[in-house]
DNA sequence: ATCATGACTAATG
DNA sequence: CCATTAGCCATGA
């Protein structure tokens, strides 16, 4: 593991539920602003789904964008969180 | 050291 | 809205 994916790590950690940030948020984030191509080989190699909610960082233009176990279930567990936040508050 | 590879981005036609 | 283009960067071969 690499210090740069740990950071990347860390700073999709930080995402509140039923967030999204773009992966450009996250290369900022690790001090990184033109790295962001490099957060999403990051993400890619780091499938810690249960850990990790990758699902929650789309590209800039709040479209969805890739997920290693399949764009659809991105979606579905971006709704899903987004219901059990509605449903909390 | 060099080269190819993306879950990318912004600009342009 | 779709296609193309050039820029960008960590990583692995």
């Amino acid at each position: 593991m690499t210090e740069f994916e740990k950071k990347v790590l860390k700073a999709v950690l930080k995402i509140p539920l039923g967030k999204i940030k773009s992966y450009k948020w996250v290369a900022e984030k690790v001090g990184r602003p033109k790295a962001y191509r490099a957060v999403a080989n990051a993400l890619k190699k780091n499938p810690y789904c249960l850990f990790i909610p990758c699902h929650r960082v789309v590209k800039s233009s709040q479209q969805l964008g890739g997920y290693s176990l399949g764009s659809e279930l991105k979606s579905d567990l971006i709704n899903l969180e987004k219901k059990i936040k509605d449903m909390i508050e």
